[in-house]
DNA sequence: GATGAATGAGCATTCATTCAT
DNA sequence: GATGAATGAATGCTCATTCAT
């Protein structure tokens, strides 16, 4: 009796696929603006141009139109950091300490460059993450691919790596990276962007890589 | 834009003043277990045990209540951490290397400590802090705090303290320690704490010290 | 977890007594006029002279609120056929033909009587009764009321009562005869009452009594 | 008040016909199965595998719909009825009570057996005659071929007939039956139907027939 | 004719806040 | 001061009906 009612529409035509489209355009720059809590389905039908039961012909609610924005939002994230470390695995059997910074130093780079897309979205995602169970799940989920990838790249470049706990080191590396990198480009943070990364980048070297 | 008209009383009675605290408390409890949003004003005054009027008889209204909750618990945070921090400052001109690591030790276990209050509370913060410009300010007015002592003991170090960049430095150990403690504490962590808090110790000690 | 939540006000002062009193009025005469489904809770706070606030202050909602005046009609309705039916029984020790006659107008008459309160209620109710199971429930035991009472009434003239099976006349008595008086009082029916409820009687008459 | 649009086609072809029928079954299903409140275009048209766009195609509106299931509802139970009573009609110059007493049951037996074609449906219609004027005439109108045929049948045995009042106790027949077969078929009645129908007969029996 | 996407008025319900007692 | 009743704007969502393709 209870079965998900699941009233929303699929596109079949061209012009649902547009509409559809449109409103999740809407309801990301609303989101990003103005935060998800301070948005409601009339705005985003507005600002889509549609009239509001078109909104609810595409997504059940707001919710699930949250979900399917934060989705795609840290897949595509995921996606663009985990091609960048596909590049890096090639060819590292005589791999050196000046080889390993570098590889460090675009394992960050990676991180930091997929928090250009939309800063403030990011951001709102952030909070949701801390608000709500279901976006937790999908954003952890999404994190731990890109851990499990980091692990991998540290273990191939193992002999140069001074840490034992590879799996530790991996999660300590994201996330603090992450940590840093959200400080910066979220919080306005007061101190320069650059000087920390730079400190940040020298500790994981010190941390990970034997010298000479 | 009009003149705030803050008809809330300050109570100079001792009974005022308990009513006060009644429905601080009752606010706390619900924010910590349903979230600030989902938490109304009637629900407050039921828990505390008054009539609704009587809220707005202490605040003049429901954010003004959450800030006050906010600035009272990192206030209450904060302090423990200085505190804990006095301690380390006394006599450290012929300070080592094992006491340096204690000293990082000692920080980031304060820091952990300072977790412990009221985890999910801490949670539904850190997820406002995001979400509102006023909560942000009280949060990184409190940080700054605990950054600048950091900074000092790490000054007082200074002769076994490897890091050139002091100031940076010491963000970096606030900001990622603070990251993994939340992670631990509020994200329930698949990976062990333990495991995590002794390598980012590691870490941060090869950053920080020159060894021998 | 999913416990009623009941949020619904119970007066305590006299201005909620009457506020509360003045929604149920309202609605009454707007089920009357235009039907249950037609009418809205706006509507009905407007009609009441009170918020649309303050309509869910009393009543959860819509339903709530039929449920409480369907159940208040039929209380009031069963009460007064019942009063009625508690004169009939005394003294029926010489009970005779002719006094078993007047038995049966007597019963008829209450409960033509007590459609008399609010006809046009009365009817949206009977639809009531078909379309909502609770409403139903309400309806069948406030029946079942009626005819028990009415068995026991043919019970104690049972010497003159010519039916074996005195349960099964009861309900029969009971059901024609608010059939035959909903269609007088309800339905407009084109033919006149009068000559219809006389043979009514006649009927039931020739059915439950041994002349002479 | 504007003129009828009345956009709806009125099929020609066989396919278009089949179309009209595949939604009226739909509707009928839907009807029984949730209430015709609870039912929307959407549905209809999807469970008769058919755009929503085509539902109005055929109807102008639900409503229209309705009225043209119930017409047809009532049309084919009527008609049952009236060809059951044509068939007592023959040849009754002889009749005698036992004849009668058999005329009386199969009248009866007849209205019983025009309830079994779909009884949530025809519960649900009942509610709709009393919510809906329309819908009221429409039954009203089959009523009076009911009634009619049954005076006849009445007239035509009048010899044998006791009432006086032909006419009021046709009505009388009619309606009585008819309730006492939709507490039986609709409403679950608690009591056995059987003990109640034989009750029926014999309280009709004593009233329209003389014995011997 | 058929399709299904789009429309938007309509309704139930919530809740921060005010106010009469 | 305290109480709790009253307020009404705001919002999520539905659905009969229309319309572009």
């Amino acid at each position: 009796m209870s079965v998900q009612k699941n009233k929303a529409r699929t596109p079949v035509q061209n012009r649902a696929r547009e509409t559809r489209k449109k409103i999740i355009d809407a309801a990301e720059a609303l989101f990003a603006e103005k935060g998800y809590h301070r948005t409601n389905a009339l705005e985003i039908a507005a600002r889509a141009g549609v009239a509001t039961g078109s909104f609810y012909g595409y997504f059940n609610n707001k919710k699930e139109l949250l979900v399917e924005i934060v989705r795609n939002f840290y897949a595509t994230s995921t996606e663009k950091v985990l091609n960048s470390y596909k590049i890096q695995v090639q060819d590292n059997t005589t791999a050196n300490y000046q080889e390993g910074k570098k590889l460090i130093h675009s394992m960050i780079k990676a991180l930091y460059d997929s928090h250009t897309i939309n800063p403030s979205l990011h951001r709102e995602f952030m909070a949701m993450v801390l608000l709500d169970r279901e976006i937790e799940d999908i954003n952890r989920e999404e994190e731990q691919k890109i851990i499990v990838a980091m692990t991998s790249l540290l273990n191939a470049y193992r002999v140069h790596v001074r840490a034992k706990d590879i799996e530790a080191a991996a999660i300590l590396l994201y996330r603090i990276s992450e940590e840093i990198i959200h400080r910066i480009r979220f919080m306005e943070e007061d101190f320069e962007g650059d000087r920390l990364l730079a400190e940040l980048e020298d500790m994981v070297t010190r941390y990970l890589l034997v010298e000479g």
